[in-house]
DNA sequence: TGATGTGAAGCGGTTCACAGCC
DNA sequence: GGCTGTGAACCGCTTCACATCA
């Protein structure tokens, strides 16, 4: 185990080994190598112990690695043993869409309030999650301790809702908006930008193939 | 301009370049040099001229590059010059937002069906847009010259849905079930994973904050 | 023997720095 | 003078290969 810096790729995988290994459990494993990981979930095997052994020796030579107990490291690691409070600025289809999603499915986030600058929307329930006022934001964070934004409004109005989120002290941040953003100080920023996927997959699709069938 | 491999990263900064002339062309700047947009959307100089000489020698020494020239290009290479025809699988939450989301918002982009095993949404409508039985899946394809296919089924599906969708003969997917997939031969498949992007937030809320702020 | 943990090699992407051109 | 296009340097991530240990 090194005491060094921990790149975002590595963290991403972690997420994926848990879920690996979820699955595993369900299925009764008690152990598991990284080689029977990796041939599994076309993953590399070098890359896992790599991946874990930033972390720490959880693996024993010649078995492998015991199923629940690295489970349970890799909760820790990636603190999950905490439950999170997450916001959601933007009520239209796609913050709906998400505070049905997490809430459905994530069991350490729980979606405690949406935001919305339309008074149409404010006072309204999406389940069981109530709409707010955007003026209200500061409060409603501070009363529910919030902690992950995620930002789902238009383009235009991404910036400035990022801006509103530093500064009610929110430092993990979950971006849909299409537009490159300025991030302040010590604030984590993830964006997922589905134009950007959309129009990558174009590009693919307006190569031309090869006879072999590959690029 | 070289003849090589265009990296995945490569083409989705073009995407971006894109969508940043685009801005740049609707406040009417007609030239811009690599270091103006590198300035204003926070990227690197170096690597916009970089990325775009692979495709071309598009920019003018001394003066920089016409903005909506550019433009031009770069929607060619994106195949963002031919609409595309997408299907979304599984009318959920998640799949009929989608269906608004890309109508809304991408012009290039339509999505002409929706597809489910639930006979109860067979035959409804999101917006103008039919859900269809996953079993006619290959025939409305077809008839439709659908070429892009979107999967929001839940995770246990989505490898058979992805099977489904290869041999209906699509080469380009956009995965949002989280699980590592298989993808067999010519086709290009791009996930979105909204639970590693939240337990790789989760991560770095529960590192150690150092006293001057950063990691 | 079998699988981990890890130094070293390999590889790909980013950034630098400058020659070349408008 | 200013900015592009690009070889070279740099950097970080991945993969290999093996010493190490149960």
């Amino acid at each position: 185990m090194k005491v060094e810096k921990i790149s975002e790729l590595t963290t991403n995988r972690m997420s994926v080994y848990l879920r690996c290994l979820n699955e595993l459990a369900s299925k009764g494993a008690k152990t598991v190598s990284s080689d029977g990981l990796a041939k599994q979930f076309h993953l590399n095997s070098a890359q896992i112990r790599k991946d874990l052994a930033y972390f720490g020796e959880f693996g024993v030579r010649g078995v492998g690695y015991y199923v629940d107990e690295l489970r349970e490291h890799l909760k820790k690691i990636l603190g999950l043993n905490t439950e999170h409070c997450v916001a959601i600025i933007g009520a239209g289809r796609l913050g709906t869409a998400l505070a049905d999603y997490y809430g459905l499915t994530q069991t350490n986030f729980s979606v405690a309030a949406m935001f919305d600058a339309d008074k149409n929307k404010i006072g309204n329930k999406v389940g069981d999650v109530e709409i707010f006022d955007i003026r209200d934001f500061a409060r409603v964070v501070k009363k529910d301790k919030i902690n992950v934004a995620v930002i789902a409004v238009p383009a235009p109005f991404a910036q400035s809702v990022l801006e509103l989120i530093t500064k009610a002290g929110i430092k993990a941040v979950l971006n849909f908006a299409p537009i490159p953003l300025k991030v302040e100080g010590d604030v984590k920023m993830k964006t997922v930008d589905l134009t950007i996927s959309l129009e990558s997959l174009s590009y693919f699709l307006a190569q031309p193939v090869n006879s072999n069938g590959k690029k």
